[in-house]
DNA sequence: TAGGCCATCTGGTCCT
DNA sequence: AGGACCAGATGGCCTA
């Protein structure tokens, strides 16, 4: 780190700021870090402290201005560099020397800092993982990356508010082109094994039509995929192949898939291995076209017809209001009887309040 | 071994 | 003044 500090010309006001720390092989420091922290820290408390007055923040000119005036006790202040009566006096606070008491009311803040920012860090993974269990293909041994999970969380609340909007279904290659845009391979072949879909059909498919599905003039045609639950024939659906929560998801999606559009509620997956709430899963049959879209935002090329009967997570409201939603597996499944006629699906888009609201978020 | 992802520390900024 | 939020920096772990 030092060597590069030293050597990066963009990093000098780091280094400026820390100097007087170049010899770290503080031990006390050390110690008084380990209470607090994993590895990963990099620059001992005492100094960053003492660079911090140093340096002359604005943050540390306050502290210091406020602090009453202590004893000296030998520490002296920017390297003693600053003699009253020989040189002009800097402008600005004057600033107050480090004692003891003070470093270790700095330390104390900083560490009680710190101890806060993990706090909310772990806080805000926590409510990625919440996210992670309600897009499509979570699995707790594969985790997805948290911008991987953002992304599929983007594209999969695009692709329910097209649903919404216009009442179609669409069909599965359509949709799990959507879920996939923007992610990386790994993902895309994850979604596309979730969805019982070979990922290289799609991409391929994808490259072949072009701008067609995600120009921003862009309309759709209905692919005729011959797509139906292949989990004891696709390698990804095996359980052998996947780690159990993510099988058991995918067997959510097969099944559900399979009760609406072929009638046939599958009881396999009343499973219990899965505990947390299940992902909406998606039964998709139909095409959408695109609205147009801002062509200077970045997502400007997404724009699909979607439509699908889908099942809402356990709890939760329907979306539309004559929309039938259930909840496959442990919350009951989804069953033929439980969807709308077609013909329902295409009468509620336009009364759905939430459309707006769910399209504001892509087309601000 | 390089690159991706992650956790953590840190200082700056803004807000209450 | 203190807390929340943010972004940069850094090192550890894992995988291709």
């Amino acid at each position: 780190m030092l060597t590069r500090l030293f050597s990066d010309p963009s990093l000098l006001p780091e280094v400026q700021k820390y100097s007087g720390w170049v010899d770290d092989s503080e031990s006390e420091d050390s110690k008084a870090k380990d209470d607090d922290q994993e590895p990963g820290c990099h620059l001992p408390d005492d100094d960053l402290e003492d660079g911090d007055l140093r340096g002359g923040s604005s943050r540390a000119h306050s502290e210091i201005a406020g602090e009453d005036e202590e004893e000296e006790e030998g520490e002296e202040e920017d390297g003693g560099e600053e003699t009253e009566g020989e040189r002009p006096k800097k402008r600005g606070p004057k600033k107050r020397k480090m004692t003891q008491a003070r470093i270790e009311r700095s330390k104390l803040r900083r560490q009680k800092a710190n101890a806060r920012e993990r706090t909310r860090m772990h806080d805000l993974n926590s409510a990625l993982d919440n996210l992670r269990k309600v897009v499509p293909c979570y699995s707790k041994t594969q985790k997805l990356s948290k911008i991987e999970t953002l992304r599929l969380a983007k594209n999969y609340i695009w692709a329910l508010s097209e649903i919404l909007r216009s009442g179609k279904r669409p069909d599965l290659m359509s949709y799990v082109q959507t879920l996939c845009k923007g992610l990386s391979q790994p993902t895309t072949n994850l979604v596309a094994g979730c969805l019982q879909l070979n990922s290289r059909n799609f991409l391929t498919e994808q490259c072949q039509e072009g701008g067609r599905f995600h120009g921003p003039n862009s309309s759709f045609s209905m692919h005729p995929y011959p797509y139906q639950c292949s989990r004891l024939s696709s390698p990804q659906c095996q359980s052998g192949n996947m780690p159990p929560s993510h099988s058991v998801r995918t067997h959510a999606y097969c099944s559900t898939y399979e009760s609406l559009y072929a009638g046939n509620a599958s009881p396999e997956y009343n499973s219990s291995e899965y505990e947390g709430p299940l992902s909406p899963p998606l039964c998709i049959n139909g095409n959408f076209s695109l609205k147009q879209q801002d062509s200077s935002s970045p997502d400007a090329e997404k724009s699909y017809h979607y439509s699908m009967h889908y099942a809402a997570l356990p709890g939760s409201r329907p979306a539309a209001p004559n929309l039938v939603f259930g909840s496959p597996g442990v919350r009951g499944g989804v069953h033929s009887d439980n969807v709308l006629p077609y013909h329902d699906m295409h009468l509620h888009h336009d009364r759905a309040p939430m459309y707006e609201e769910l399209n504001a978020f892509f087309h601000n």
